[in-house]
RNA sequence: GGGGGCGUAGCUCAGUUUGGUUAGAGCACUCGACUGUCACUCGAGAGGUCGCGGGUUCGAGCCCCGUCGCUCCCGCCA
């Protein structure tokens, strides 16, 4: 590959400062720039200057430099751009820095010309080890000054070189990319959309897309077989931190693909993006199913670096005169929960802030039991007879912390409490990305109360189609054709590893009158995605799969996070 | 829509618990000193409607009411 900044020479400087290397020592260079930091010693001046390619410390010497262009160096404010013309010279050994890329070099100016005097900047551009940012509001205020750190120049080039790689690595398979309509219809997905006043059609609204979902499948029904769209998405829901009005998904549609044709693709674009940013992942990722998630996480999106796994105990409890786990039994619920090494050391009310976190998810309560030696303690202690507890299998100094009831509530009350032992007991590696995919997710959610079905994802994804033909008249059993990646999150500001998500798609299931049922369609409404279902009659080649939206991490200088 | 937190110098923050002299620190800024620094160092200086409005009080940055802004969480959201 040439060199990105090598055709950043222009007729006003010979090189971008921050490429000055050893090899470019004796050379007579033009650098333009921004004043970075610098430092007057009396009489020797350092200025540290700046551009997109990083820095390069310019030394003013009596011994090289004339009187002028070392006090007009001097009295340069520091964000002031400057042209500076001058030698790269080796620094001398001792002088040399290495947490600067240019460290070895130094540029002895010879001229020196301020060509835009600066203020004091708002908010600071250069920041010393750990000083803290500026409030976002400020930065974004300022968002001039915020975009020139280092830091944040290094996100957008890497959001640049991911972008080429996605369009490479994409068109070098057959997907052409196409662009859709940015204004359309309202449409019935998940989340609000955004809503544009027409001038010509008082009244009426058009609304921006949460993402281009339906024309590209008109692509598809037309033939052209294989798109892709780097598309800006939009919705208008209430944020939060990981959570934007606006962002960037890579959107991928193919025909005549079954569901691995889909997944190695997937994992090709992943394992190639993440390489464009110098990790190393292996394909192909595990698998592990919706149901297998649940009952050892507890969670469809299971953070894998570590174990600590679900275990059912009801067998165990099922014979004891124990109220709580009898009429949870007894409703058809199980007694599950997780085991933790270790956990017996833990006070009184470390637990108790587990069963607080157990309680906020749904849960009624956390059951508890500690071994030490061949003692068992905690409050369900007594109920525990020999068989109980062999069955239990407790190993000295152990904790177990248990759930009783529906699934329903255990799972995501288990999910968190284990989560939280992980936390505590630091068995996540930071490092660790830990993808993988989950599979044969439900196709709906029903309500227990109201029978009603939901779509668990977007309700656009087939459903198995063995299911469908199994079960024709139980929708409520069917699960999707589709698979997730998801990724242990990363903590940490701008680490986080995107939860990707990939869910195959295709018509809905059932009849056109279920299809819009499902859909929850208005007949009075919707009429782009009347158009596409009535078009669907037109047919569409064997489609299960278009993954949708590879998302995350591509919002440039933003705060990064799965979605 | 609901709940919590925050708002003091250009920036990051102390000070509010228990109201009391002239509201502080670090960085940045200005001036001065300093010839190998790289968050240079040292000395001096300037810089404040304590978010805004009202109230209680002899006295409010601090207590009370209202209001605006920011932020986090729940709802919502893929």
């Amino acid at each position: 590959m040439t060199d990105p900044l090598q055709p950043l020479a222009t007729s006003l400087r010979t090189h971008p400062c921050g490429a000055l290397r050893a090899e470019h020592a004796g050379q007579t260079v033009r650098l333009g720039g921004w004043v970075h930091r610098s430092r007057d010693l009396g009489g020797l001046v350092f200025i540290d200057l700046r551009d997109r390619a990083g820095l390069v410390q310019v030394s003013f010497d009596p011994a090289t430099s004339p009187a002028h262009v070392i006090a007009a160096a001097t009295s340069a404010g520091v964000e002031s751009v400057v042209l500076v013309e001058g030698t790269v010279a080796l620094r001398p050994e001792q002088m040399r820095n290495k947490e600067m890329a240019s460290g070895d070099v130094e540029v002895r100016a010879t001229s020196f010309t301020v060509v835009g005097p600066a203020v004091t900047p708002a908010i600071p551009v250069a920041r010393g080890k750990g000083e803290k940012m500026p409030a976002e509001e400020l930065r974004l205020r300022h968002r001039h000054l915020d975009l020139r750190r280092p830091e944040l120049q290094a996100n957008l080039v890497l959001r640049h070189r991911l972008m080429q790689a996605t369009r490479r690595f994409l068109s070098d398979r057959g997907y052409l990319e196409l662009e859709t309509p940015i204004l359309t219809k309202p449409t019935p997905e998940g989340a609000r959309d955004f809503l544009v006043p027409s001038r010509m059609h008082a009244g009426e609204m058009f609304a921006l897309p949460q993402s281009p979902q339906i024309y590209k499948q008109l692509f598809m029904m037309s033939g052209l077989d294989r798109y892709f769209q780097i598309a800006r998405c939009f919705r208008d829901e209430d944020l939060r931190a990981d959570r934007q009005l606006e962002f960037t998904q890579i959107d991928i549609e193919a025909s005549f693909v079954g569901r691995e044709d889909v997944m190695v693709m997937a994992e090709g674009l992943v394992h190639a993006l993440w390489a464009e940013g110098g990790h190393a992942i292996k394909v192909p990722f595990p698998r592990i199913t919706y149901a297998d998630a649940m009952e050892r996480y507890g969670c469809d999106r299971p953070d894998l670096r570590y174990a600590l796994e679900i275990r059912d105990v009801t067998a165990a409890f099922a014979p004891l005169d124990f109220v709580v786990t009898k009429s949870a039994i007894a409703a058809g619920g199980r007694v599950r929960g997780i085991v933790i090494p270790g956990g017996g050391g833990w006070s009184r009310k470390q637990v108790d802030e587990l069963e607080a976190l157990a309680k906020s998810a749904g849960a009624s309560g956390l059951l508890r039991v500690k071994r030490t030696g061949t003692e068992y303690e905690g409050p369900i202690a007594k109920f525990l007879d020999d068989a109980a507890k062999s069955a239990l299998a407790l190993n000295d100094g152990e904790l177990g912390l248990f759930v009783a009831g529906p699934d329903r509530t255990a799972n995501p009350a288990l999910d968190r409490v284990r989560q939280e032992c992980a936390a505590r007991l630091n068995l996540a590696d930071d490092k660790a990305l830990a993808f993988t995919w989950v599979v044969d997710f439900p196709m709906f959610d029903q309500d227990p109360e109201t029978k009603a079905l939901a779509a668990v994802h977007h309700p656009f994804t087939s459903p198995n189609p063995d299911d469908m033909k199994a079960r024709p008249g139980a929708p409520e059993s069917w699960r999707a054709a589709g698979a997730d990646v998801r990724a242990a999150r990363h903590h940490g500001p701008g680490r986080a590893g995107a939860a990707l998500r990939l869910p195959a798609r295709g018509a809905a299931g059932g009849g056109p009158a279920a299809r819009r049922d499902r859909l929850r369609l208005r007949p009075d409404r919707d009429a782009a995605r009347r158009r596409d279902l009535a078009a669907r009659r037109d047919r569409l080649p064997q489609d299960d799969g278009g993954p949708r939206p590879v998302r995350g991490g591509t919002h440039a200088g933003a705060r990064r996070g799965p979605a």
